[in-house]
DNA sequence: GCCCGTCTGTGCTCTAACACACATATAGCG
DNA sequence: CGCTATATGTGTGTTAGAGCACAGACGGGC
């Protein structure tokens, strides 16, 4: 029997599942524990696994030839990682890393993409989470060029609040700065205004946000908009 | 008979299908033409058509709330215009404006679906180009991070000119401003240097592209990252 | 050939964020 | 308890780009 963050009802994807279909999946489903910082997999290399996450956070960076990063997406138990794996591409050119350690179910490749040939709700579904991250990618892409650095760390906060059970998020703000592609300062500067406020409080890796509604009222439009289509093509 | 600019195979997408799917396709092809500056969707809407573009060149823009605008991906004849139609969303976030007037091939939502549904080289094709569409948005979004406007200048009238038969794009500054998500007069700022340098001339909405390796070698990584993914998925 | 609208160039100021260089604080370990 | 890694705070330039205000410059229509 699996541990309660290893159901696999605690991710919401697989949870949307008709039960016959979910029943076909279950023997397929092994769960696996990431630490934070841990790398799931390579830019460019070959995936042997699709992870459905239930608690454990991952980023997909683009890692720049001088060694600067930033981050385009972010999944958590509302999706999985790997899509290029049912896309067609079998590789794709970012990094997936672990930004806040947990628990996940992986599959085989080949067995995701057996059953991704079925055609059923299982396809639907993850073409829908697809189009979700799309959206976030993209919507990533609008941040970075229109708002500052203060709104886009109130948006990754957020989007890290809502794919976790808890207030308490454990992450440096050089692991920030990385995610969200700017330097260190830049990260201790917004968060000690967000602090000022009382919207968040940190010590030493450890944030904790305060106040939500705060959050959002401080957080530009992009939030808003990756949430609500994430809502809208996740029911 | 179609024009020339208006043949299938002026498609790229299309001309890579097997004869006998792309024989069963044909009469559901119909050919439109767009003028610059056209918007083929709005923000929400409901979409009865998918485009397969020959000649005219699309952008996928948000508007922000304030106005201003950022591209976060642009499809040509490599590609299609309405991805959300087959992967569920029916409806996107963002509005498709013509950037390059031209001509496309449309094809009715409901058979679209029904093509997709069969699962064959079709679908197999629409889900690559989607996952390359994919890399150029979240390469979008590294860039707007971490680049200069010259820089992603150049990108963009790289990504452009790859899309075109010609040398000559019919564009003006303002435009690129609104695509690039930055003041016009930063779009005059980099041109200018760009033409100091050779590599392009323009007069009132007419750039000619002089030195394509010159750009090359003044682009940001982002633009290769982008067009090998593309080379890789659609081969 | 002239006019007027559209495009482009330029010159300011202002600000967010970068770069670099440290100072300080804290946790966990011996 | 003290040491040291790691994490965070701060200060001083510098710079890219925003915002605004015009000045020219071209070009199509009359």
């Amino acid at each position: 029997m699996s541990q309660s963050s290893l159901e696999p009802v605690e991710n919401r994807l697989l949870a949307r599942l008709p039960e016959e279909e979910l029943e076909h999946l279950l023997p397929h489903l092994e769960p696996v524990s990431f630490a934070l910082g841990e790398v799931v997999y390579e830019s460019g290399g070959q995936q042997s696994y699709i992870y459905f996450p239930t608690t454990v956070i991952i980023s997909l960076l683009y890692m720049m030839e001088n060694g600067s990063s930033a981050e385009m997406g972010v999944a958590g138990n509302d999706g999985l990682v790997g899509i290029a794996l049912f896309m067609g591409g079998d590789t794709v050119p970012n990094r997936a890393v672990v930004q806040s350690a947990g628990d996940a179910l992986r599959m085989k490749t080949k067995v995701l993409q057996d059953e991704f040939a079925r055609g059923g709700t299982f396809q639907r579904l993850l073409l829908r989470y697809t189009q979700a991250l799309m959206t976030q990618m993209s919507q990533t892409a609008v941040c970075n060029r229109l708002h500052t650095v203060e709104q886009q760390l109130c948006r990754w906060l957020l989007l890290s609040r809502d794919r976790l059970n808890t207030d308490e998020l454990v992450m440096t703000q050089e692991l920030i700065a990385n995610m969200l592609g700017v330097r260190r300062e830049g990260v201790t500067h917004a968060a000690g205004r967000l602090q000022e406020n009382g919207l968040i409080s940190y010590v030493r890796g450890r944030i904790i946000i305060l106040d939500r509604s705060g959050l959002e009222a401080a957080v530009c439009e992009c939030y808003r908009v990756v949430k609500d289509e994430y809502d809208r093509l996740l029911v």
